[in-house]
DNA sequence: TGAAATGTTGGGGCG
DNA sequence: ACGCCCCAACATTTC
């Protein structure tokens, strides 16, 4: 007698077992009747998705370790659409378990499979792992989409707020209900790790991908920097940010946690609900305002939100997005953070503002560029963030910066770095200037370079641009689609 | 989740 | 003592 046909679970940006309502439901859905699980990841690159950026893939392999040594997995890699047809046909399975993703080819992907497996007779049940609220259940009184950040922000609140068991997490699921692997492909046949040269070696010392690493670094942002966030979260030198991103990306951790383990500290007293509280949770509020306006405007990931900037005269300029990209334009604090990128596979968040305003305001390269780059070397990479925010620095997305608000990066170093301490940990070619000069080189006096050591133009760059030329070239080129 | 230009005010130097 | 000017310091406007 053959023992009764198992499910598939199919992890995806969900590499959890706790606050996992898919796998829940699934073990649970198994249980009732017999089955087991068959835990399933699937890489797919195939036409029409955005393949992984190599960031992304090093953490990637590292949180499927992770996993695995937790739980038996099945990997196979392919469209996945095939992948679950063939992996349905050896084991028999009657049906699918997974968590949504909100990418418009993933959606469109999942759609069809979902119709598929229906009508075939299988089960086919999606869940929401990653948001608090569903980018289809907030809408403005007129019925559109939210467009500006706070009004989105005050409806979801007050969702989230009137109705607390939204937040609570589910405990973690019991592995017991998982079936052993199925005939598996070798992680390391994916060839996600760099080598030769392996670039990705300073990244470990930042980061443990996976679930623990993930609480870890909550737990460590409750207990410290979350008290003083409001203000220091724009200081990139010190620990003050969260670093929950990439956990975020990959689903190591669901803001629901976020959420409740927030409020949990406030609740126990461990940390004051106050204006720095609230900040953390309007960050992830920024996440879930990306997937409601991805969802909303799927084109986001390719063309401006904003349709004048359709015409807006960008420059045809390799050469300073190449240099823009090794941390070579002459400006500390853009230099810094873009090999801070490099080296560590993130990049503070007032620092990302600062290079990105570079790269569009003062060389004019056109935003998606940016973004690319941004897509293959952060760890974090999300489509959903990362096209919104570079929508918003480029002054055509939703609730966007003002083009003309044109950021000054020596005054910005001065401003969130006033010591210098993250330029000299990043470009020690000029860490031995004084506080007064480390932010503009190109101004100190020859007899202050000469004692530091630096000779313009060989050991450091020139600035790629004059800024104050670069801010008015700007501005002309907004003026001229301001109209139109 | 700006910066620069322009305007206003008031203290102090100085004839 | 008074008016004039300079110029921080701060506020407002403009891009």
């Amino acid at each position: 007698m053959s023992s009764p046909a198992p499910l598939i679970f199919w992890f995806r940006q969900d590499l959890r077992l706790t606050d996992q309502p898919a796998l829940t439901a699934a073990l649970a859905h198994a249980q009732q009747t017999g089955q087991r699980v068959i835990a399933l990841y699937i890489l797919d690159e195939s036409k029409g998705t955005r393949p992984l950026g190599g960031a992304s893939r090093w953490w990637l392999h590292h949180s499927l370790t992770s996993l695995m040594q937790k739980i038996p997995l099945t990997l196979r890699k392919g469209p996945a659409a095939q992948v679950l047809a063939d992996v349905i046909k050896q084991s028999n399975a009657s049906g699918v378990f997974w968590s949504r993703c909100y990418e418009p080819y993933a959606i469109e992907r999942d759609k069809e499979i979902k119709a598929s497996l229906t009508a075939r007779g299988l089960l086919a049940e999606s869940f929401n792992s990653s948001l608090l609220i569903e980018p289809w259940e907030l809408k403005t009184k007129t019925g559109t989409p939210y467009q500006v950040f706070t009004p989105f922000w005050k409806a979801a609140r007050a969702v989230i707020d009137a109705a607390p068991t939204i937040i609570k997490p589910l405990p973690a699921v019991d592995p017991a209900g998982l079936a052993p692997p199925l005939a598996s492909e070798q992680l390391s046949d994916w060839q996600l790790l760099p080598t030769s040269p392996d670039w990705a070696k300073s990244f470990t010392p930042h980061w443990q991908p996976g679930e623990d690493g993930a609480r870890q670094n909550l737990i460590r942002f409750l207990d410290h920097a979350i008290h003083d966030y409001k203000e220091d979260r724009n200081l990139p030198a010190g620990q003050h940010t969260s670093r929950l991103s990439p956990h975020l990306h990959f689903g190591e951790i669901s803001p629901r946690q976020i959420w409740y383990a927030t409020q949990t500290a406030i609740t126990a007293g461990r940390v004051q609900p106050d204006a720095n509280s609230d900040q953390f949770l309007a960050e992830v509020g920024w996440r879930e305002f990306s997937y409601h306006l991805l969802y909303h405007f799927p084109t986001l990931p390719h063309a401006p939100l904003n349709a004048k900037f359709a015409a807006f005269p960008w420059l045809d300029n390799a050469k300073g997005l190449r240099a823009w990209q090794r941390g070579m334009t002459g400006y500390p604090i853009v230099d810094a953070g873009m090999r801070e990128l490099w080296q560590t596979g993130w990049m503070h968040n007032r620092v990302r503002m600062i290079v990105a305003s570079f790269l569009v305001k003062d060389l004019m390269v056109p935003w998606q560029q940016g973004e690319d780059w941004f897509w293959d070397t952060l760890l974090d990479a999300d489509l959903a963030s990362n096209v919104c925010s570079w929508q918003w620095v480029a002054g055509c997305g939703a609730d966007a910066a003002p083009y003309f608000r044109v950021f000054n990066p020596a005054l910005q170093g001065e401003k969130f770095d006033a010591s210098g301490a993250y330029i000299r940990r990043y470009v020690p070619e000029i860490a031995e200037l004084p506080d007064k000069w480390i932010h503009r080189p190109f101004e100190a006096p020859k007899d202050v370079l000469q004692a530091a050591g630096i000779k313009l133009g060989t050991t450091y760059p020139h600035p790629l641009v004059d800024h104050s030329f670069a801010r008015d070239r700007a501005l002309a080129a907004f003026a001229e689609i301001k109209g139109s």
